[in-house]
RNA sequence: CGGGCCGUGGCUCAGCUUGGUAGAGCGCUGCGUUCGGGACGCAGAGGCCGCGGGUUCGAAUCCCGCCGGCCCGACCA
């Protein structure tokens, strides 16, 4: 009794529940002891690691430069912007003590601070507030600031990767002499959030702005990345804000212009999280695990040594090695290949499950038969587990670059194809609520998509789909030509159409 | 913060109605047979049955309180 794949449920079955077996199996996170936070895992961690080092490249190469501030927020700064504060006051936690003492053998928190610090849920404030002491001149700008770091945001409802109480981003903060240079640069970083999504981690993604009851608390306008899950719901993949001078205003943040006037600076911030990893998994996994795109996998190809006879094994493993030593001296994408020899004394089904389940996108099986033959079995993540090639060594050696690259290609494909299949152009308000609403309502199947409609712009519109389907825009696409028509609730004038989608 | 469910080895759970000193599967350890689709046999380790109190000769089981978790709502990168 066999099951024919890794993961029980499937996709088809309960994709919620798939998801977090995905998470499991690939060993990338689990649970923590506490509640809402969750533990990085050695694999989920290095794929963060290389998603940071390809970011940070990329923010470095647009001239900013990496800072750190500290966690503990002021409550007096939060509170200086005030839709800043209504938009993060309900999920700050709050350190209010700064020691411990022992009460009937228990640890109590004594000693109240003066003034409660908030663990930051993003550093608008606390940055805004150190950036005006260093702006003087229109010479100082503008200042172009990154963080890696940590963020608390006290969510009800944690989902690993996707949705926990604390997890790890980068924040981009940045203050400009003028309005036209802040909206270039909040362009600029939505597009590099677009290409490193497309160009490393196989996402295709919509980018536009957000409507006013999306946008950033404290923000005149919000770009976002969107892209379309395997159970056809939106994630919201990455955002830049266009921030105007209200948090200068709320921090001070001055200079005297070239005319010797006073002004306040025009500032930006812009920033993805691990959730993009969360992203990852629903976009390109399967049911047998996960599917890690090659330019950030933390291993590009596994070396499975067959050892389990004894008189083959140190020849078998001998040559495994000298096969991973060959590929380490090649590159994929600029980079040494990252190769894994997995010599533990196991069954050869078990480890390629293991490595299957992991993501790896190349596995080289290596028997005592393929020594006589010269050859190595290939398997690619991105084919059937069935699907494997019995070829020379040395052209599987020459070959996996290549073969890495079509990966790569291939699963950007793929998961273009499966958005374009469920975008449509929805014209009428019955076609809209049939598209969103599912057949079985016990058990929803998995529905909908993107529909691109046109809309009136009215909050009540939003405010209703959102109770009646919890659809809601995700943006307000650029790059998709502005074509008038009719809103399809109202029957009103709509200059474009939007995208709608249920969502993360 | 409102409504429903649940806390028993690492994990998933049975046992509770009808109180009598703890079980299964998976995982783990050892040995052996296997081994290129994730195998099997045998032998083991591992639990103050969420916490506190009560009823009782005796509580995982009944009663009360507390704590923790899950699901559904409101909020969200």
């Amino acid at each position: 009794m066999k099951p024919q794949n890794a993961i029980t449920p499937t996709r088809e079955e309960d994709f919620p529940e798939w998801y977090q077996q995905v998470i499991r199996v690939a060993d990338l996170a689990e649970n923590s002891e506490v509640r809402g936070c969750m533990v990085i895992k050695p694999w989920g961690y290095a794929l963060w690691e290389n998603m940071q080092a390809i970011l940070d490249r990329m923010f470095k190469d647009t001239g900013h430069q990496n800072v750190y501030f500290p966690l503990f927020i002021p409550l007096s700064h939060l509170q200086k912007e005030a839709e800043h504060v209504e938009g993060f006051a309900k999920e700050c936690a709050v350190v209010t003590h700064h020691r411990l003492e022992l009460q009937d053998g228990k640890l109590v928190p004594a000693s109240p601070l003066n003034e409660p610090l908030v663990v930051r849920p993003t550093s608008e404030t606390i940055i805004g507030a150190t950036v005006a002491k260093w702006v003087k001149s229109y010479r100082d700008l503008p200042i172009l600031l990154n963080q890696w770091a940590n963020v608390v945001r006290w969510e009800m409802r944690p989902r690993l990767f996707l949705r926990t109480a604390e997890f790890l981003w980068q924040e981009g903060h940045t203050a400009h002499e003028t309005e036209t240079e802040a909206i270039e640069e909040t362009e600029r970083m939505l597009h590099i959030y677009e290409t490193f999504a497309r160009d490393y981690l196989a996402l295709p993604v919509l980018s536009g702005e957000k409507t006013a009851s999306e946008r950033f608390p404290g923000a005149l306008r919000t770009y976002c990345i969107e892209t379309l899950v395997q159970d056809r719901k939106a994630i919201q993949a990455g955002t830049s804000h266009f921030l105007g001078q209200n948090f200068a205003h709320a921090s001070g943040i001055q200079f005297q212009s070239r005319s010797g006037q006073l002004e306040y600076a025009w500032t930006t911030s812009w920033g993805v999280s691990t959730r993009l990893i969360g992203t990852l998994i629903m976009m390109h996994s399967d049911d047998d695990g996960f599917v890690l795109p090659p330019r950030v996998a933390p291993a590009h190809v596994v070396i499975i040594p067959i050892t389990t006879k004894e008189e083959t094994r140190a020849t078998v493993l001998s040559q495994a090695e000298s096969i991973c030593a060959k590929l380490r001296e090649q590159s994929f994408h600029g980079q040494p290949l990252r190769v894994e020899l997995d010599t533990r004394d196991l069954g050869g089904g078990v480890k390629n499950w293991e490595w299957i389940k992991k993501g790896v996108p190349i596995r080289l099986e290596l028997g005592p038969r393929d020594l006589e033959s010269g050859s190595v079995a290939l398997s690619r993540r991105d084919h059937s587990p069935k699907d494997k090639q019995f070829i020379p060594v040395g052209q599987a050696i020459a070959e996996v670059p290549d073969l890495l690259a079509d990966i790569q290609k291939n699963l950007l494909i793929r998961a273009t194809q499966f958005r374009d299949a469920h975008t449509h152009s929805i014209d009428s308000q019955e076609a809209f609520y049939q598209f969103f609403t599912p057949k079985n309502s016990n058990k929803p199947e998995i529905h909908g998509g993107f529909a691109l409609s046109h809309w009136n712009g009215s909050l009540a519109i939003e405010e209703k789909l959102k109770a009646d389907l919890k659809v809601t825009i995700r943006c307000i696409p650029r790059g998709i030509s502005a074509e008038p028509g009719k809103c399809i609730f109202t029957g009103e004038p709509s200059i474009q159409r939007v995208v709608f989608a249920k969502s993360y």
